[in-house]
DNA sequence: ACAACATTTCGACTATCGTTGAATTATCGT
DNA sequence: ACGATAATTCAACGATAGTCGAAATGTTGT
């Protein structure tokens, strides 16, 4: 991780609306959501959607793949992960190590799968 | 921490020379720097590291007090712990805790104090 | 092939960001 | 009180971000 891949990332998510997306793609996990129950979830209009989506998708939050006609997005948690360890990294002049570390693989221990929390999301 | 309080950070680190003067700060720890040493260090003109200091404070990143003629920044660790919190939140529908926590509090088991890293900090 | 659906592209407009240089405020030493 | 130093404020300018609506692209089912 580099400086400007570092911006281009906080940029990305320094909008009302891309944190939603981030947000909302992180508790949704790897499985991910189409861009239109995004744009249903924010009440974003279509072409504001899409804006948006590409600008954290050039920054490398997130990634998208063809399902039938809907566009997947999901969460790269590498690089998610990445940035955290950017922005402390060398804390306090290396007194304390502070790596978070999300891992997108591992279950909830009561086995249930990840939910879209819904009130939360308002725009 | 709410979402406008998180962009706010976010839009505050998502510039080269922010990024850079947060990264500075955080790895010098609460003792912090003053103005003129940033400037010094980053190789820019009075006004413009001002502005950027402001917006860092304004987010609540940074806090600022006077020693003599001087204004010292440091990083409000609380202010990044909670950040990174917000923006990993609710992680996968909740099956990993990814809470990143920094300690400024903690020494360095060899007992030295932080020091300021200078090539890693070039403009 | 054609109509419906899902998403992206394009053009135009307004608002905000970031830089620069000159002037201003605050503090120190004498 | 005065000059020097440290930092901020102000005004003006160019560049970029974000929004909207209309049109275009790609995909599915019949």
């Amino acid at each position: 991780m580099d400086s400007s891949q570092a911006t281009a990332s906080l940029g990305a998510l320094a909008h009302e609306t891309r944190l939603a997306v981030f947000r909302m793609l992180v508790a949704r996990g790897p499985d991910g959501l189409a861009a239109g129950v995004i744009a249903q979830n924010l009440g974003l209009t279509p072409s504001s959607l899409t804006f948006h989506l590409q600008q954290l998708t050039q920054a490398g939050l997130i990634t998208q793949r063809r399902v039938s006609r809907q566009i997947i997005y999901a969460t790269d948690f590498t690089a998610m992960n990445d940035l955290m360890a950017y922005l402390t990294e060398n804390c306090c002049g290396g007194a304390v190590s502070c790596a978070p570390v999300c891992q997108p693989g591992a279950r909830r221990e009561d086995g249930a799968e990840p939910e879209l929390p819904r009130a939360s999301f308002k725009a």
